[in-house]
DNA sequence: ATGAAAGCGCTAACAA
DNA sequence: TTGTTAGCGCTTTCAT
């Protein structure tokens, strides 16, 4: 493969254009375009000796002619914000790595950018969308209210959502992961594992995502009649928060087991039961949310909830194909199951 | 900011181009190029006519037009292979996160791709390469033997590499991290602890970097009139062998503390550790490399070789536009100072 | 300091 | 089935 490119004198790189391959095969530049987007219009023999000369000159379409004459990038846009140093939580990365999978199979490109004003929902948005740069967007913060997708949705801008509308006339395609499932599946793992009283230790609750996850333990503990009061703590996602949380739950409800709405409280909580000399898993079990990379680090393992973030990756560019395509202009949304990754700290 | 898209009637939406902003204010379309390239060339009037127009219009320049006009697209590609689940090292998620950051100050953007073909160096680059879709590539797995730099090189496409080039005869602009005064500054705090048998835990010998990573232990050990004999170790990165590495050295040499090449090494240590029940930090210290987003997590933290991926980023999107602006032609490097991040592993 | 002409490389629409 | 014409929106060159 890498035919090599063709230098000229200047130190400087020639392709070489359609115009050369339509010279090259004694065709018109137009049947050299039919070769490429419409092959089945070309006579056999003519197509064949079109794409020898393709193969020959080593051509490629150029990018920037076809964008302007088709009004099309094939780029999809992500906002990618900083770093965040404080968490652990690498999906939006592990979503990051899967998206240029899936639209490498659509043959789209994704284009990564960030406003300059973090404030302004449309920073980096808008340029974007006004210069042409990217046919669409993949929206990824929907959790903070989403202004973002208000934004666009007035806009008339394409873009699909890795989260649910949590704004009730939201409008828009999206792909999100059942977070209630997960943290479900995991209480019943527990339950199964001989628990009763297992604690809950999530965000606020102004977090339509925290409190999603919250229910899938509660409808859980209550379809098995156990009940929760006194066993949920509502605290900041930090590891300082679960360290403290845990605490108090240990010393005024007694729970056997604490399913977490992050594996960041999880961490607090595995540090709780190590300065109590509790062994995470035989005396006291936990479970995590996001599968982070340390969670099989970790000696004995976290037991976690892990987001099919490829899966996901594949629905939210299969949606935004068809809403390029005009195959589908109505609102849609599709709930993923999440899977539970079940380690040491969770099993005797 | 984030004016409003004009909407026509079929729902598409219609973007002002240069024409209409050019009758709007009264010039030619060549002045509002000037006003937007090179607005020293107009008259103060003129210029603050045609601003007006732009800002009442809401007109952003057609990046496709553009880009086949100056047959630049002001994209630079990265390629970005699938998520590594094994390890914990977030570099370079890190990266890319700091990569958009620095592009944006320059008025560029990333763009993200996968060859199809992960046994062919230069698959995905070729493509983008001949398509022109972007204007130059950031090649980050030069650790590799870089066949893609090669490639690169050969092609005349220009590229800045994060990573030195471990192959002589290379010759292109490249950022890295010494990773030697990294070990070395670890190695010098462990000395200051009042260590003196030191070991090191790194890769096997055909690692470039993992010797750089070497040397800054055993020169600095070394220096302190200190033997390295018997104390370093060198397996595969993955916990299991750290935690073996770890045993076999507790057992043969009794250091009282460890240097890692990476903290997935590191975390074996401290599992061993763990399993004779001795505390981290006040029995024997430990230090990793690459400080993961784990490091701050784990019980009294691990210390670890920070990089300074940002500053990277910085510093390669600098050469990148020396070199696609031909203000530096011939091949250079810059070595970055890493921090040492000390937390409890490593402190009594 | 401003404008007119030309054309980057491609594809949509139409003609042959 | 293939070719011709036109033009996407911009910037370079040259003229005024």
């Amino acid at each position: 493969m890498g035919r090599e490119l063709h230098r000229v004198q200047d130190g400087a790189t020639s392709l070489p254009t359609l115009a050369d391959v339509a010279a090259m095969a004694g065709v018109s530049r137009q049947t050299v375009s039919n070769a490429l987007n419409n092959p089945s219009l070309l006579r056999a023999d003519t197509l064949e000796r079109v794409r020898a000369a393709i193969a020959h000159l080593g051509y490629t379409p150029n990018r920037a002619a076809r964008n302007l004459r088709t009004k099309s990038s094939r780029l999809i846009g992500l906002r990618l914000t900083p770093f965040a140093e404080d968490t652990a939580n690498a999906t939006i990365d592990r979503f990051v790595h899967a998206l240029v999978q899936a639209t490498r199979a659509a043959d789209y490109h994704v284009l990564l950018f960030d406003g300059n004003d973090p404030a302004d929902p449309s920073s980096g948005y808008d340029d974007l969308v006004r210069s042409t740069a990217v046919d669409a967007f993949v929206v990824t913060d929907t959790f903070k209210g989403s202004p973002q997708a208000a934004y666009l949705e007035d806009g008339g801008v394409p873009f699909v959502a890795f989260g649910r509308p949590w704004t009730p006339a939201a409008l828009h395609p999206w792909v999100d992961v059942d977070g209630a499932a997960g943290t479900s599946a995991a209480t019943a793992h527990l339950l199964a594992q001989g628990h009763t009283r297992i604690a809950w230790i999530g965000w606020r609750k102004d977090s339509p995502i925290g409190e999603d996850r919250r229910a899938g333990w509660s409808r859980t503990m209550h379809g098995h009649g156990l009940p929760t009061t006194g066993l949920a703590s509502r605290v900041e996602d930090c590891v300082a928060s679960g360290v403290e949380a845990a605490g108090v739950l240990l010393d005024e409800a007694r729970p056997t087991a604490f399913v977490c709405a992050s594996d960041t409280l999880a961490t607090g909580v595995l540090h709780q039961l190590h300065a109590r000399g509790l062994r995470p898993g035989r005396d006291v079990a936990v479970t995590g949310f996001d599968d982070a990379p340390f969670a099989q680090l970790l000696p004995g393992g976290l037991t976690s909830v892990r987001q099919p973030v490829e899966e996901v990756a594949v629905q939210v560019v299969d949606r935004l194909g068809k809403l390029l395509t005009h195959r589908e202009v109505f609102a849609s949304g599709t709930l993923l199951e999440p899977t539970l990754v079940v380690r040491g700290s969770s099993e005797r």
